[in-house]
RNA sequence: GCGGGAAUGGCGGAAUUGGCAGACGCGUACGGUUCAGGUCCGUAUGCUGGCAACAGCAUGCAGGUUCAAGUCCUGUUUCCCGCACCA
């Protein structure tokens, strides 16, 4: 009899021997066909390893050893995201540097990530903190700077009133400080930008040709937000250059009834002599100016606007006088920062009319009394009240407006974007520093490529300065230097990059981690590039899958990389719930520690049971009863050794269940459906232990299908049965489809579609034979008694007798 | 408001092109092994009625198409996620 299964012992053994054999190290075979799957690297915080990591990671761990069996050259690798608020937070309230948190932090991670046996490639574990490569990393902003992506500009960032600490968006939660609760305002720094915006239509077209999942190309189609419309220029009086608005409904022209700017338009200072009522005006944009993000975004809240007296400004299609209006509704970072306001059909503007008393005129009929409610639909409307439109549909109406306005020169074609550019600056100190340098003289000087990497200095305390700056801004030794240019006296930039930085190329770094000439061989990054596989959290979708994309594009452009694209294929993995349903997090108690789980169960048990609890893109509950379940799955596999039979091969009645687990399992790896896959071999095992028996063979054929899930034990139970090739070098099995082929069918006879018996019948028999045996059936026959058949349907494995 | 996803037993979830709903696991009940069990083995387990054979009802709700619907169509409700005054 076997002892009970020891997981600590079996793993460790199993962990060190991999160690030792380098065996999932990548080779540099260039001859070998390739499979390059990625998951997002981790970001070594203080709490260490969380139970969501391991579900991607085993996941694209399992694709990774089939892969390796199925004799691709895999790489597999993994590193660490590791520049990044929590940790300088934590060195600001510690005193302890951020380099050595990391380094801590990261011993963690590793130690927890070996210690579930995954099998990445150890030997090019990266490191976004680490000099060597954030040299590389600066490498990409000079270029990006050099080819005119990169400027500076006056922006508004998110200050902390109360942390006097510069936030990131994702800092700000419900418009207040995400660590203090205090209230966050718009306070306007000069700030680097990345024009990706000029790849807003690049990164739509090229989704088409990428297997990425339906959700992550529609969310990224939404957050760049196309959308087809027109400039029209509107004239006023005084303003030569005339009033822009962008609308996508160009039709409505006649029912434009006002105009509203954004209240920082910059008409409003050039017109301050001709508007009449300018301290109303002032008084609203500074009050528009205090608003926090919470105030300006808050839904159904009421409109507000001032009218700028004395602007003269006329509708240009039939010459109307109207007014112009200064509302926060209106953005300046969209469109022109003003609109054409056609209350009867655009609920903003229906809204804003109702409130300040302006005429709503209908142009598109359709919809009910306009003066009640606003009629918005594009598909049924037909446009009335105005001119040559009269009569025609409201797209036809929008083609026609295009064209008349084009043909007077009053508007053109045009195509906007929701996607800003992106605010590349963060006034931290745990980041890469900006390798620019500012002279009285030459302006913003780029260091030479041969000076980097430009190393973050040692400083005594990593708050931000009270004004919001980095606190670099006090490392006063760093920042002084000379221009690179004319040799003058000049200072470093401050601010640093945004952790998005280093993970918007890391994967190209996975291909030759240790180059110190280029971030990546030509050669290598021809081989391993595209990464085949990449998955991660649907969280990353709109940042760092769009960030990174736009990089890599970037660095195609200027021939650094050979392919348009860096992923080709991306999925998405649900998230791990607590116990009762809710998020996981400290403050509701409702966090399981893998650490715990692993001491208690094992590993493989750990591994599967986050494969097996449902649908893999499914957000799930953790159970531990059901990780237990796993856990008894385990041991009903380890007891197998004792029913090992002396019978050599497959035997003849186990040949339709062995092949037909191995495509089974086979297939349902590579769609990621492994909760199906460890279903069908806990049926076989079930089996297994009806018949009371199993081969060698059989066994080594589960083994081999199990070991992706579960790697130590199948190793283990290998050498016990006495195979001395380990299973990491042995191959994937094949089925062969002719085993699967069973030679009688269980037909279901149903009656008017209601099933009343089974009968089971030769698969080759003819379908008049079938109908004559279903019929025949004394559980069927009552059913039909003084009735007339109808009809008779065989099909598959289904008899439907329809009576009458 | 817009966009996306989902709804199946006590629970997590399975169900090729429409083809025997509830695989697999958890939980529960009973039986066995054991000095013992938070062990193992076996049996049962959608709901209702019936001792039973069996019958009826069942995939959020209401209709429809079909020999046949969890799956397709129309309408509707609830929940989750993303975006949110984008003109």
């Amino acid at each position: 009899m076997a002892e009970r299964y020891d997981h600590d012992k079996v793993e460790l053994k199993w962990q060190k021997i991999w160690e030792d054999a380098h065996c999932f190290e990548a080779k540099n075979d260039y001859t070998m066909p390739k499979f390059f799957p990625l998951i997002e690297f981790p970001y070594p915080s203080a709490q260490g390893l969380h139970v969501g990591h391991p579900r991607s990671n085993t996941a694209m761990d399992i694709l990774a050893r089939k892969r390796r069996m199925e004799g691709y050259n895999v790489l597999y690798p993994i590193g660490w995201d590791a520049f990044g608020l929590p940790t300088e937070n934590y060195a600001i309230k510690t005193g302890a540097h951020p380099a050595k948190v990391t380094f801590e932090n990261a011993n963690r991670f590793r130690q927890q990530l070996k210690r579930l046996g995954f099998s990445f490639d150890w030997s090019r574990e990266i490191n976004t903190t680490d000099p060597s490569y954030y040299k590389w990393t600066q490498w990409i902003f000079l270029k990006l700077y050099e080819k005119g992506l990169a400027y500076k500009a006056e922006i508004p960032i998110n200050f902390c009133t109360s942390c006097k600490v510069g936030l990131a968006n994702e800092e700000v939660v419900d418009g207040v400080c995400e660590r203090c609760g205090g209230t966050v305002i718009q306070k306007v720094r000069s700030q680097w930008m990345l024009k990706i915006t000029e790849y807003a239509q690049r990164l739509i077209d090229d989704l088409d040709d990428l297997d990425f999942i339906e959700r992550v190309k529609i969310q990224q189609k939404n957050w760049i937000g196309r959308s087809e419309g027109a400039e029209i220029t509107f004239p006023i009086e005084g303003y030569p250059e005339g009033l822009k608005v962008y609308t996508t409904r160009c039709d409505t022209l006649f029912g434009a009834t006002y105009m509203v700017v954004s209240p920082e338009h910059p008409i409003v200072e050039a017109m301050k002599d001709t508007i009449e009522n300018m301290d109303e005006v002032r008084a609203y944009q500074q009050a528009a100016a205090r608003k926090s993000d919470l105030e300006r975004s808050e839904l159904n809240k009421d409109k507000t606007g001032v009218l700028l007296k004395g602007l003269k400004a006329t509708n240009p299609v039939n010459d109307q006088p109207i007014p112009v209006w200064i509302s926060d509704y209106v953005l300046m970072g969209y469109g022109t920062g003003a609109i054409m306001a056609v209350p009867a059909h655009d609920e903003r503007d229906w809204d804003f009319a109702k409130k300040f008393n302006m005429p709503i005129i209908e142009v598109v009929a359709g919809g009910r009394d306009v003066q009640e409610e606003v009629y918005t639909d594009v598909e049924s409307g037909i446009l009335v009240n105005s001119g040559f439109l009269n009569g025609m549909h409201v797209k036809d109406a929008i083609a026609a407006m295009i064209d008349w306005l084009e043909e007077k020169g009053l508007g053109t074609r045009k195509v906007n974007y929701k996607l800003r550019d992106w605010v590349f600056t963060r006034q931290r100190y745990w980041g890469e520093p900006i390798p620019l340098v500012n002279c009285e003289k030459c302006g913003w000087v780029p260091l030479p490529y041969e000076e980097l990497p430009l190393v973050l200095p040692e400083i005594e305390d990593y708050q931000p300065t009270d004004d919001g700056s980095s606190a670099l801004a006090r490392a006063t030794e760093w920042l002084k230097t000379t221009c690179p240019c004319c040799g003058a006296p000049a200072v470093r930039e401050a601010d640093t990059m945004p952790n998005w930085a280093g993970s918007s190329w890391y994967f190209l770094r996975y291909c030759d981690p240790h180059n110190d000439k280029e971030l990546a061989s030509k050669e290598a990054l021809e081989y391993w590039m595209p990464v085949d596989w990449y998955n991660g959290g649907m969280e990353h979708t709109t940042l760092h899958l769009l960030y990174s994309r736009f990089w890599h594009k970037f660095l195609y452009d200027i021939g650094a990389v050979p392919t348009k694209e860096p992923y080709q294929k991306r999925t998405s993995h649900g998230m791990i719930l607590g116990e009762n349903g809710e998020k996981m997090s400290k403050s509701r108690g409702n966090v399981v520690n893998p650490d715990d789980v692993v001491n208690e169960m094992g590993a493989d048990t750990f591994r599967m049971y986050e494969m097996f609890m449902g649908a893999f893109d499914q957000p799930i509950p953790w159970s531990t009863t059901g990780a237990r379940g796993c856990r008894r799955f385990i041991d009903r596999v380890w007891r197998m050794q004792d029913m090992v039979s002396d019978v050599e091969g497959i035997r003849p009645e186990m040949m339709a269940t062995v092949h037909g687990t191995i495509k089974k399992v086979t297939e349902d790896y590579e769609a990621m459906k492994y909760n199906t896959a460890i279903a069908a071999m806990m049926t076989w095992v079930n089996e297994i232990y009806n018949a009371g028996s199993v081969t060698k063979e059989e066994f080594h054929t589960l083994l081999t299908l199990l070991n992706p899930v579960a790697p130590h034990i199948t190793e283990e139970l290998n050498e016990i049965l006495g195979y001395t090739q380990p299973l990491y070098a042995t191959a994937w099995p094949t089925w062969d489809e002719n085993a699967l082929v069973k030679n009688s069918i269980e037909y279901g006879v149903q009656v008017n579609g209601k099933i009343r018996a089974r009968i089971e019948l030769p698969a080759d028999m003819a379908k008049e034979e079938v109908e004559a045996a279903a019929k025949a059936h004394a559980d069927v026959v009552p059913f039909l008694e003084g009735k007339t058949v109808r009809k008779v349907i065989v099909v598959k494995n289904i008899v439907n007798i329809v009576v009458g």
